[in-house]
DNA sequence: GTTAGCATTGAGACTAACTATCAGTAGAAC
DNA sequence: GTTCTACTGATAGTTAGTCTCAATGCTAAC
């Protein structure tokens, strides 16, 4: 609730109007799990136009009020965040993601823009592996299978 | 042409037929620029079908010769790769990609799979920056405008 | 060299994920 | 309230890729 609030000013404070049309979809974004695809929200929204969603989600995204996590198999799906500079890790079995901030990429960006002559700008890391509970469950099926 | 000849040799190592059609997107991908799009290899060869060149460039991928790049607009391009595990740094401004190997995210990846019982699999890292060119052009500008 | 089997092809329909257009609508500032 | 203009929804278009299927053509066996 006071969340939807946050987003709300700080639209406000960007010279967003806040529509009934993007309440809605702010709200069905807030109701999703843990990440979700445009279509999620657009089917969550019946009455908000197509065009409407993705422009409010595109929005969010410049507001870094939502990322974007490339899975393992290439799709695009988006996720709430209200950090900054942040990664993930993806657990190609179940999906799940997990961010982490402590980013230690620095040292070598640092030395990457020495070795090039680069001014670095950003950075974009994705993490793939198996989590813990899927780690459990393949190793049983092996020693079952 | 040897090198040309190299890819032919590994796709008939994984049993793929060498056929006119995958030779003429093999060449094409070959003549390409630093990076290109499945369509640009599309209209180098006008008679392939598009299906086909699709279906050949992601063999390419899957034996690792061709690479993805995720330029800094989400945009995704191709590139010829002999070398394995390795990442980019693009220029945002040019466009310029270049690869670097020196990939020191191992230790944050050990860190991390300590603090969060994940089996890691692999990574993907992305780097954004201004090349030394585009920077001396970008200072040249600010001092002229 | 011929044949047979099956991988591959090209055309085209289809999908997913977005963007562009545009007339109509509705926030919000006064 | 009025007015201005950002925003909306419908819809068409685009981009990047996959699927299907009958026809073709490698390749290996004879």
């Amino acid at each position: 609730m006071s969340d939807i609030q946050l987003i709300v000013e700080r639209l406000e404070m960007r010279g967003h109007r806040i529509t009934r049309s993007r309440r809605r979809v702010l709200n069905a974004v807030q109701e999703q799990p843990a990440h979700f695809t445009v279509d999620d929200v657009i089917h969550s929204t019946p009455g908000v136009g197509r065009a409407t969603v993705f422009r409010t989600i595109r929005i969010l995204l410049d507001l870094n009020l939502v990322c974007r996590i490339l899975l393992d198999d290439g799709a695009l799906h988006y996720r709430m965040s209200t950090r900054g500079h942040h990664h993930h890790l993806v657990c190609v079995d179940c999906g799940q993601v997990e961010d982490f901030t402590k980013c230690d990429v620095e040292p070598l960006v640092r030395e990457l823009a020495k070795a090039t002559e680069y001014e670095i700008e950003a950075h974009w890391l994705e993490v793939y592996g198996r989590c813990r509970v899927c780690r459990l469950l393949k190793k049983e099926q092996v020693a079952v299978g």
